[in-house]
DNA sequence: TGACACTATGTCTGTTGTAGATATAGTTTG
DNA sequence: CAAACTATATCTACAACAGACATAGTGTCA
């Protein structure tokens, strides 16, 4: 098989990187993803359904996120829920983003602070 | 006047933010803001003109950029070119959006890195 | 000197991603 | 038992962006 580049696939929008980073720690059902970003953001980042269910979709046919046939402890268990959890190619995505990503804060930081050496 | 709130203008676009940081560093006109992103970033961002242009005149109606009307020396200039700067506002607001980055950043790695450690 | 690439600003159109609404229905809690 | 919450999913409208198009001046080099 072809090597996969996860390079080719960037950059994420980002919205579709927060739903990679909240799978990253194990695997989640939709609504769980749309709070786990919600409580980790402070209500700053809101996943909409539409964007949810449809960035989902997407990363499944791509092969980032794969639908999970485990079911947790039926007591747990919500029979509508549908469990999604990253993939390796999902999670080198979404490394490779947050590395170009941390390059561009540095980047963008080394020049507003250059500027304010210069006042 | 109202105190200026940065935070209140996040989140920026991706484009939105590289504009910003190009200005960073001193005034330019807009195609070497287009030709410094592209060199910045390896050719990986690539700023079109429908994007550059609608985004500067934005960011002059809400004042984060001002439009310079210090020409520099003719034997270096164009006399097609106009020029823009970073106003306050506009660095508070990259600024912001750095910090803001960066916090996601952090949360990516560490739990991209939380999942690693468990396998 | 004529062609070609590059510089420079700007508008327009089509595509894409996302917000927000709507739909449907099961679950929990007071 | 009502209301709020959980859960998935689709649909429409809008905003940002890519890429094409328009226009024109500048530099290069054969």
């Amino acid at each position: 098989m072809a090597r996969f580049d996860p390079s080719a696939y960037l950059p994420l929008t980002p919205a579709m990187f927060q739903v990679l980073v909240a799978l990253a720690d194990g695997e989640k059902h939709g609504y769980a993803v749309i709070k786990e970003v919600s409580r980790r953001t402070d209500g700053k980042v809101r996943l909409h359904t539409g964007t949810l269910y449809t960035a989902i979709k997407r990363f499944v046919v791509d092969g980032l996120v794969a639908e999970s046939d485990v079911r947790p402890d039926p007591a747990l268990d919500d029979e509508r829920r549908r469990y999604y959890r990253l993939t390796d190619r999902g999670r080198a995505v979404a490394m490779a983003e947050a590395e170009r990503l941390s390059e561009t804060v540095a980047q963008a930081r080394a020049k507003l602070t250059l500027a304010l050496r210069r006042t």
